[in-house]
DNA sequence: TACTTTATTGATAACAATTACTAATAAGGA
DNA sequence: TCCTTATTAGTAATTGTTATCAATAAAGTA
């Protein structure tokens, strides 16, 4: 069944792979499988809590996680990369800040941090220094 | 000059219009603009910062801002509206909780919230007392 | 077992937001 | 005026994603 080797992928993937990540992994081994099949099972698993998913941000591509609870995340404007930010999902300090804005009744927020990663930066230092390789 | 009116356009828009919704207003007086100019403006005014420019959440639509800074932003999940939240944009909380997250060089953060906008609470009292309207 | 209903899939078309391309026009110097 | 550079309209192309739909698989039921 394909849902599960969607969700056996996604679980299996060091960081947060986009769909189109999620599809090359599984064609690899099942060339038969359709994109469709791949996108319409990262849906599903996303609605029932089982991976999670991080909306797209700066390029327009979403991308999911083997962690289903809140977390943050940091996008390198760099590589497009997403990783995880360690720090507690605590909507309390959110809500405390802003009860509710004129009127907008907030149930969730998400925190997106930008940035650089440390790939990136390491690349960037190495060509400041000694040049290795173009 | 089509990106002076884009610029007035943004400028006096209430809220916070996608680029669709800039290219129509201006076509109902200057039918002739061409949504690639609308496109194309609105990016360069944006890099320009001489307007602000919102990342598509949930739904894939950018929104552009008269308002330049950084500052927060609601998204309605029920009609997709965007409003301002009147929090000032403090990126020293945000970096002295994260000084650097494993490697991760963090410059500037986007803190999105999630819930139901005035009018759609409004509207939601509305039908579960006395049906008005549909 | 045979038969019916329901789920899941692959293939592909459709879609929406955006960007790329290009030839035409406008504007601004020399 | 001639030459160069910017800006534009129109349209094609791109990208990530969803819709459609017939084919297949699975599960129930008589």
């Amino acid at each position: 069944m394909q849902k599960a080797l969607t969700y056996e992928t996604v679980m299996s993937y060091p960081g947060h792979p986009s769909a189109d990540d999620v599809y090359r992994i599984i064609s690899s081994e099942h060339s038969s499988i359709s994109k469709a099949t791949v996108y319409r099972n990262l849906s599903l698993l996303s609605e029932e809590g089982k991976i999670g998913r991080v909306e797209s941000f700066g390029n327009g591509e979403v991308h999911y996680d083997h962690r289903p609870e809140k977390h943050y995340h940091g996008y390198c404007r760099k590589c497009g990369r997403v990783v995880d930010i360690e720090l507690s999902y605590d909507n309390g300090i959110i809500n405390n800040a802003f009860p509710m804005e004129d009127g907008f009744n907030i149930t969730s927020h998400e925190l997106i941090f930008e940035g650089i990663c440390k790939e990136c930066r390491e690349k960037e230092n190495d060509n400041g220094t000694e040049r290795i390789k173009d």
